[in-house]
DNA sequence: CGAGTGATTGAAGTGGGTCAACCCTCGTGG
DNA sequence: CCACGAGGGTTGACCCACTTCAATCACTCG
């Protein structure tokens, strides 16, 4: 069934991970040449996701891990109570499915909010690399801790204020975008009022009001998906985080 | 300056963990005799630590990690705005340290809230191990991402109401002693009405008005930091969490 | 053009925070 | 052996940040 929806990219005779941009954001920086030659032949497929779609469900059996060629997604679980939250939104050059490493079964929903390319890693495939190099090990080892520094993160957001929560979601947006080369001043963002609270422990009113409040004060504008970071020293002075 | 404060345990010619009576938690399921045989050798150093005192300081340079023998830690980080928020609480079994495997530094925080022993594995000799054994490596991977489980866990809880929140550590903290075979229904807290709030995101006070609408209604009996749960069904009943 | 989804804004309600007083227990030292 | 002090815990009264509910607005897309 996976099968079906992967597609070897037309575009390209082979995929070659030296010519990427992500490369600077997906492979670890003190790969050799030859290392990344190696991991090329592994990545074998990309795979397209419309805009709406699952590229993961929780439940949904682990053999890839996938990275993001192009896109956006958001990752997602529903709580015993049926309610559902946001663990984070994920984009260019990031790791998509390692939560399903211990398991061998995703945890988390995993929904593009845009037109999204992803290239497909087989776990098998990775074990086995990792397994002879070192340093690819260590690359591993460092994309799962990563994840866990993120969430720490978003445990210490989750005891902020509202307007500290969402300054401190904005601060992180445009530092990643920035990381990726976009411009960290214009932004559009791709995911809705009640996405942004489900992520922050907010209700989509009170990021409204919070958007007003930040835009009243001359930090921000923002006209619905169109935002302008007009003092980012303003957003940093807010949570307290440096860059 | 590490070395000093380790010291061969003086009891036990050598650690055998195919003798501990941790091993049901501490190691993986499917190890073979030989598997086990092969970590106790590297399993060299036991540490105690007294109440009180860090085993881990956030910054800390990262060699090995640590299994919890006996004793309860309590692992925090401080927020940029100086306050301290708990990650968790870690009993015996429990393993130590591993938030330091990334960046080779460790992030977090852990303190003893009693008088604790611990067995110390250079994570030099962690890597060795886990490039000749698969089912090895399979097992650091697990140990990971079960921290990444426990995190996204904490995140949903801290969107519940408080008493929810509290029911839920409850049930948590019960379920682990249960599990190590201790009483799950007479427990002794080791951690202060101010430490389960920093956990939970609560104000001390909170924490004791929610022990006293639980005790009211019937579900536990408490007294300081003597806990009976009187009726774990209605804890279950409460976090919507089957056990 | 009209329906539907997402966003804004106001008014009223409330869960948990804040502040403060008081209690209990335990350890320490006169 | 008792007095004392300090740290942890409880409880009440009040307050406020965020939620809830509801009305209205503004795009977008059949």
């Amino acid at each position: 069934m996976l099968m079906k929806t992967q597609v070897r990219d037309q575009n390209m005779s082979n995929i070659a991970c030296s010519k990427c941009h992500t490369r600077k954001i997906c492979l670890p920086m003190d790969m050799t040449e030859k290392d990344i030659n190696d991991f090329e032949s592994i990545v074998l497929l990309r795979k397209a996701i419309k805009k709406g779609n699952y590229l993961i469900s929780a439940g949904m059996g682990f053999n890839a891990i996938f990275i993001i060629r192009t896109g956006f997604f958001k990752t997602s679980i529903i709580s015993p109570s049926g309610q559902e939250h946001l663990l984070g939104f994920r984009m260019t050059g990031d790791t998509l499915g390692m939560d399903g490493i211990p398991t061998r079964q995703h945890l988390s929903d995993t929904v593009a909010l845009e037109d999204s390319n992803v290239c497909v890693i087989p776990f098998t495939e990775i074990e086995k690399m990792a397994s002879v190099s070192p340093v690819f090990l260590n690359h591993i080892f460092q994309l799962l801790s990563r994840e866990l520094v993120r969430e720490n993160f978003n445990l210490l957001m989750l005891q902020m204020s509202a307007e500290e929560r969402l300054a401190s979601f904005l601060q992180n947006l445009t530092k990643n975008l920035q990381i990726r080369g976009f411009s960290s001043s214009e932004v559009l963002l791709r995911m809705t009022r009640q996405e942004i609270g489900q992520f922050l422990g907010l209700k989509l009113e009170t990021i409204s009001r919070m958007f007003a409040k930040l835009s009243k004060s001359g930090v921000v504008s923002i006209n619905r998906r169109h935002l302008h970071i007009l003092n980012s020293a303003a957003l940093q002075k807010i949570t307290g985080i440096p860059n």
